[in-house]
DNA sequence: AAGGGTGCCAACCGCGTTTAG
DNA sequence: GCTAAACGCGGTTGGCACCCT
């Protein structure tokens, strides 16, 4: 075949399901070295046997440094009803407007609490793009009052939507409370994982750059400087997306901030390129690395790593 | 305590677009 | 300019955890 790229991966040979532990860190250290320009050659490099395709996915949803976790605020709720009122299902175009969120995250947090909120009725199976296409005026008039009710009560609930465990987001809610049952087997993966050089590099290298890394400005405060402006008027539910301003990861006020190499934040080429000393770690940066390393990866029992470590 | 129902999220599927050759 | 693979995106779903009875 003269003409066109290389075969695609063998379908054959590829794993799927859940990444493991183990599977991540290979990732992240590999596109630490390499970087990802070419994600169909990447698991071969990097000795991983899944699809390119599946690679990304994990990358972008989850191992990149600039992704946040946690629950949404108000804002970033307000911001996702109002921006898919005029975006439609447009989840990429939504996510560029919050630093830090994922298209498929804002998908999934739409899907499951604020379509409801706005159509208590819909079903799951015909909501999709019933109501998504910001082109269908017949039923804009009716769209534009649930989308101010939704966002009323958005603010209405503020303040047990940050903290209570009945929030009607618990996001993260999996990956922040693991199964008993895998507990010992993730002891086991995790114990596998120290005997890795690269990922001791990035500790030591955490706790060499703690000290320069620029203070992190809060998403919300971001929001409001960027993307938010006119959110908070219920009545300008019809506003034009246009008002907003798309989040620029060139921009100067970074979120995690780190710096921006080749189009993305990459923190662990910046982590490990770090030359100065390694101190000794006191217990408060300790617990500042087991917080950085559950923020930035999806390893939520670092806690439990630490333990190993110590 | 057990079993069924529900909610939620991570990951896969498939299609349209982009791009390499 | 054409072809085919890679990429990117939105839709969908499998499976786990929690809740209710």
């Amino acid at each position: 075949m003269g003409k066109g790229r290389a075969p695609c991966c063998d379908q054959s040979k590829v794993k799927r399901g859940p990444w493991s532990p183990k599977e991540d860190l290979t990732l992240i250290t590999f596109i630490q070295k390499h970087g990802h320009h070419n994600w169909r050659s990447l698991p071969k490099l990097a000795g991983l046997m899944r699809c390119g395709k599946s690679c990304r996915l994990r990358w972008i949803n989850y191992l990149r440094p600039d992704v946040k976790r946690g629950n949404f605020s108000k804002e970033e709720e307000g911001a996702i009803i109002h921006l898919h009122q005029t975006l439609g299902n447009k989840w990429s175009k939504i996510a560029s407007y919050l630093p830090g969120r994922t298209d498929n995250e804002i998908k999934n947090v739409w899907n499951t609490h604020l379509k409801k909120r706005l159509f208590p009725n819909s079903s799951r199976s015909s909501s999709y793009s019933s109501i998504s296409c910001p082109q269908d005026r017949t039923t804009e008039a009716n769209q534009n009052k649930n989308y101010a009710v939704v966002q009323e009560e958005g603010n209405s609930r503020d303040n047990e939507s940050q903290d209570s465990p009945s929030s009607s987001h618990l996001h993260g809610k999996n990956m922040h409370k693991k199964p008993e049952l895998h507990e010992a087997n993730e002891l086991q993966e995790i114990q596998l994982l120290l005997d890795l050089d690269d990922f001791d590099d990035i500790t030591s290298a955490f706790l060499q750059t703690t000290e320069t890394l620029l203070p992190v400005q809060p998403l919300d405060s971001l929001l409001q400087t960027h993307t938010l402006t006119g959110f908070h008027n219920t009545g300008g539910a019809t506003q034009e997306a246009t008002e907003l301003q798309p989040f620029d990861h060139s921009q100067p006020e970074i979120p995690c901030g780190f710096e921006e190499t080749n189009g993305e934040f990459d923190l662990w080429s910046q982590l490990v390129e770090s030359n100065s000393p390694t101190p000794s770690p006191t217990s408060e940066e300790f617990d500042e690395w087991l917080s950085f390393m559950d923020n930035q990866t999806y390893f939520d029992d670092f806690t439990l790593l630490g333990e190993v470590c110590l």
